[in-house]
DNA sequence: TTAATTTACGCAAACGATTGCGTAAAATGG
DNA sequence: CCATTTTACGCAATCGTTTGCGTAAATTAA
C-alpha cells in the first residue's frame, strides 16, 4: 500500500522477474511487448501505486512538460487573471504551470529567469520589469532553447512574441471620456518610464488632450516606480501645487493610491475631482465615489500567450514566425 | 559568448583536456583540485557561461532545492501575502518557491499534489481545499519523503505542521462587537462546511451570540461553496425571509459578496446592515459605508509555515516533533 | 635512499527513466 | 521440413551530474 520509498521501475522489475526496459514498455502499451506481460506489469504499477519520477524522465527526455510564467506581483488582479488564462491552455494540453513573482525587482527577476533557464522549463512566459535591453541580455546568455512569449510589459523590438493590450487605445480613450466630462487639468500617474506600457498610456493620454485642443502640461505627468512612497509624494505635490480635476492612473496599484488620496481630499473637490486607471480589481466597482477602470481582457490574454508559447514549443519546423497580438480595454464604471 | 545549446560539463572537460569529475570537482572548489587547475576550470566556466542542469543534479542529489504552495487562488490577498511570507523565508535560505493554485477543485488540487511529489519538490505548503481524509490519503499514496506543513485550513489532527490564526477569538471578537453596536439578528454566511476555518469561524460567531444571551438560529447560518452562485442565493434568501441587521462573513469573497448584495439593497437598509468579515484586501478600508475586516496576519503565517517546512526538511534526526501554531487576527475598519 | 604519505587527478558507477539494437523462441510461408 | 519473418523480451547506452575509489607522481619522513 503506502510504501516507505517511492517505488521505481527496477523494484517492479525484480518484483515480476523481468528487465527494466520491459517494465518501461509495458507501462507505455508498447505494442513489443506481449498482452500478457502487460496486464501483468500494469496491474502490479497499479498496485503498488507507481508514479514515474519526473525528475528522471525529464533528464531522459529533455523536456519537462511546464511552462512558468513570471509577473511582478500576484495580488495585481491583471496578472492573477492573465495566470488563470495561461492555466487554463497549458492544462488542457498537458502543461503545468509554475508562477513565479518579481516584485519589481531586477535583482529577483534575472535570478529566476535563469533558474527557470537551468530547470529546463519548456517555455517562458514573462512580463518583465527590467528593461528590455538587461532582459534580452539575460535571454542571451543563458544558452538558448528557451522560448519565450512577453505579454503586457514587452520589448519594442520585432524579433519576439508578444501579446498586448491596445494601451494607447485605451489611455486615449479614457482621456477623452474624462474631456467629455469637462476637466481639463487632467493629471497622469504613469509607471516606470521607459517601459512600453508606460510609453504607450502617455502617448495616448496626450494624443487625447492634443485631440481636444488641450495642451500637454509636464507638470502634470508623474512616473512612479514600484514604490508606494513616490507615488504618494507625486501625489501631495499635484494637489498642493497644480489641483487636477481628474487623474489618469496607468496601474492598477496607481488607481488606488489615486482614489484614495483623493477621498482624503476636503468635501468639495473629494466628490468632484475624476479618477479613471487601469485596474482589473474586480470589486472595483464597489467604490463609492465610482472609479472608473480601464480593463483589460487579462484572461484572453494569458489564453493566447499560453497558445503562442505552446505553439513554437512544439513547432516540428524551426522557422520562427514572430506573433504579435493586440487585444482592445474597456472602460467601465462610467455610470 | 551565447552559445546554440547550453555547455555541460563534458563540454568544460574536452575544451582543458580534463576529466569530467575533475572540472565537476573544480567548479565547487574541492580540495581534491590544484590551485592552478581550479582557476584555469573557473575562469573558463565563467567565460563560456556554464550553468549546471539542475534536473541532473536533482536526480543525483535527490532533491531539488524548491518547495511548492499550493493555495486555492492566487488573486486572493491572503493567500498572495502568505506566498510573499514563504518567499521571503524561502529565498533567504538558497530555495525557490513554486505557486500553484486549485481553484477549489478537488481534482485539479490532487493531480497537483501528485505532480508536486513525482517532481521531487523538497516539501510542500498546503491549504486544502479538498476534505482532510481525502487529502491525507493522497499525501500517503505519494510514497512518503514529501515534507507537508497546512496553514489556514488545516487537518484535525495533531500529525501533522499546522500554521493557522486564531479563528475561533477572531470570529467571536467580530460577533461581539457586532453585538455590542446594537445588532441581534448577526447572519453568518460560512465557508462549505467540514473545513477547519469554517467549524472555527462558527464556533466563535455562536459562542459569542450565546455570551451575549442570543440564541442561534440555524436560518441565519449559511454555507457556500466556491462558487458565486450559491452565495448570491444564500444572501438573496436571507434578504427575503429574514432582513438580518448585520452579516459576518468568512471569507474574502463571500466578505465583498456580502457588502456588494447590501449595497443593492433600498436606501435605509443599505446603510445600517452591517458587515464584517474575513479579508486582507489592501484597498478595503476605501469602501463606504465601511466593511469591517478581520485582518489574518498572512505574511507571518507564510514565514512560520516556511520555517517549520525548512527545518523539517534539513533536520538531520528523524524524530518528528509536530508544530501547530496560532497567531491572532485583529478587527479593522471598525470607526 | 627507501618507505610512507599526500597531492591531484581519472575511472566508473550511480540517480531513474527511455530506447536502439540484438536475439532467442515462436509463428509463418512455401 | 527448412527458411524467413514476427513476437517478446533483455542488454546496454544515454541524459548531465556527483562521488567513492584507485593510482601515478610528488612530497615528506626516517
Amino acid at each position: 500500500m503506502d510504501q516507505e520509498r517511492p517505488v521505481k521501475l527496477s523494484d517492479i522489475s525484480k518484483a515480476l522477474n523481468l528487465s527494466v526496459s520491459t517494465v518501461s514498455r509495458a507501462l507505455k502499451d508498447s505494442h513489443e511487448i506481449g498482452e500478457e506481460t502487460k496486464k501483468i506489469v500494469q496491474s502490479y504499477a497499479a498496485r503498488v501505486n507507481y508514479r514515474p519520477n519526473l525528475i528522471a524522465q525529464s533528464l531522459k527526455e529533455m523536456n519537462t512538460r511546464y511552462i512558468a510564467i513570471i509577473v511582478p506581483e500576484i495580488s495585481n488582479s491583471f496578472f492573477a487573471e492573465v495566470v488563470n488564462g495561461v492555466e487554463f491552455v497549458a492544462n488542457n494540453q498537458g502543461y503545468h504551470v509554475v508562477i513565479y513573482q518579481t516584485h519589481d525587482s531586477t535583482e529577483r527577476e534575472i535570478n529566476i529567469i535563469r533558474d527557470v533557464a537551468r530547470r529546463k522549463a519548456d517555455g517562458l512566459l514573462l512580463s518583465p520589469s527590467t528593461n528590455q535591453k538587461e532582459v534580452k541580455e539575460v535571454m542571451k546568455s543563458i544558452g538558448a532553447k528557451l522560448p519565450v512569449v512577453y505579454f503586457d510589459r514587452v520589448p519594442s523590438d520585432n524579433y519576439c512574441h508578444k501579446v498586448v493590450c491596445d494601451n494607447y487605445q485605451a489611455a486615449f480613450d479614457a482621456t477623452t471620456w474624462l474631456i467629455k466630462l469637462g476637466k481639463r487639468r487632467i493629471a497622469h500617474m504613469a509607471g516606470p518610464s521607459g517601459i512600453s506600457i508606460s510609453i504607450e498610456r502617455l502617448a495616448g493620454y496626450s494624443a487625447a488632450l492634443l485631440n481636444a485642443g488641450i495642451s500637454v502640461d509636464p507638470n502634470l505627468i508623474r512616473y512612479s516606480n514600484f514604490l508606494a512612497r513616490e507615488a504618494w509624494d507625486n501625489l501631495r505635490d499635484l494637489e498642493e501645487k497644480f489641483q487636477p480635476d481628474a487623474y489618469f492612473a496607468s496601474s492598477d496599484r496607481l488607481s488606488f493610491y489615486c482614489y484614495e488620496a483623493v477621498q482624503k481630499l476636503p468635501e468639495p473637490r473629494a466628490l468632484e475631482v475624476k479618477i479613471v486607471g487601469f485596474t482589473n480589481a474586480p470589486f472595483a466597482h464597489l467604490l463609492r465615489p465610482k472609479l472608473s477602470a480601464i480593463v483589460q481582457p487579462a484572461f484572453d490574454m494569458g489564453k493566447i500567450a499560453a497558445e503562442m508559447l505552446l505553439n513554437t514549443i512544439t513547432k516540428k519546423n524551426k522557422d520562427i514566425e514572430y506573433g504579435f497580438i493586440k487585444l482592445p480595454a474597456v472602460l467601465k464604471n462610467t455610470e
